[in-house]
DNA sequence: TATTGACTTGGAGTGAACTCCAGGTAGTAT
DNA sequence: ATACTACCTGGAGTTCACTCCAAGTCAATA
């Protein structure tokens, strides 16, 4: 799969990929002969992978920190799940955070849509 | 209320609270004569507010983008509301991810733990 | 009144994560 | 063989959201 096809199957540009391998949020995609990148399943997956982590926040450096411990092999077990744990907790956190706004969110449209209705916004003090 | 006692309340810095003040996160916050920020209740909820979109992914822009729209009083109701329900879309998206993020995490620390036990790492291609 | 420590401003600097660019090569169609 | 388009690299530039700094002012204490 070429680099095109695989930028627009995750909505990436190509530069964003090229700088995912060359920081190391990936590993070394597979080449032609010609050096041109030909990603394989498992590069596609590791990409995918990546693209997901990113969308919720999890931090390029603890991505290349994974790549790098998976590369060493199965003696890094242990410190790749305790990595995983992290970003779990780091996910749940803003996880949580994400719900509370959208309540608070839905509390303050319900008031415009009120207000919009009988024409008066009624306010508590803490609701800007 | 001094700029220390309301960065303290919201665990964020003195510099972060003039900022969000200078670029109009906030509105103007009060002040004593000789020009010390002295936060009154009001002022706090525009914090508080601020520290909850923003932990929640909202931009800065829109934050500033409502303030501005508050400002010129109830002929923006329609265009406030239309702001915090785009904000809404935003946040719910990036909720969705996060949940994927979540399931993917799981699962993945699931296989490890798994692994730790037997010895034995069993992936599917897309388990990265 | 002098010192001390917290506060003020405008503006410059920083870190994370891309994003863009110039100059060059690969591969395909004519 | 030539043109043309897509891809390559290293490195510089951009954006967002702070964060830091220098030089000065305010206010409470000795």
């Amino acid at each position: 799969m070429t680099i095109k096809e695989v930028c627009e199957k995750f909505s990436l540009t190509q530069d964003t990929l090229r700088y995912y391998e060359r920081v190391g949020v990936i590993p070394e995609v597979n080449r032609t002969k010609g050096g041109i990148r030909d990603y394989t399943d498992e590069d596609i997956a590791w990409v995918e992978n990546a693209v997901c982590m990113r969308s919720a926040g999890v931090p390029v450096e603890m991505l290349i920190e994974y790549v790098r411990l998976f590369r060493e092999g199965d003696e890094t077990l242990k410190a790749r799940r305790d990595l995983l744990v992290e970003a779990r907790v780091e996910v749940q956190k803003n996880l949580d955070k994400y719900l509370t706004t959208m309540e608070r969110l839905n509390y303050k449209i319900s008031r415009y849509e009120e207000a919009l209705k009988t024409g008066v916004l009624t306010w508590d003090v803490e609701d800007k």
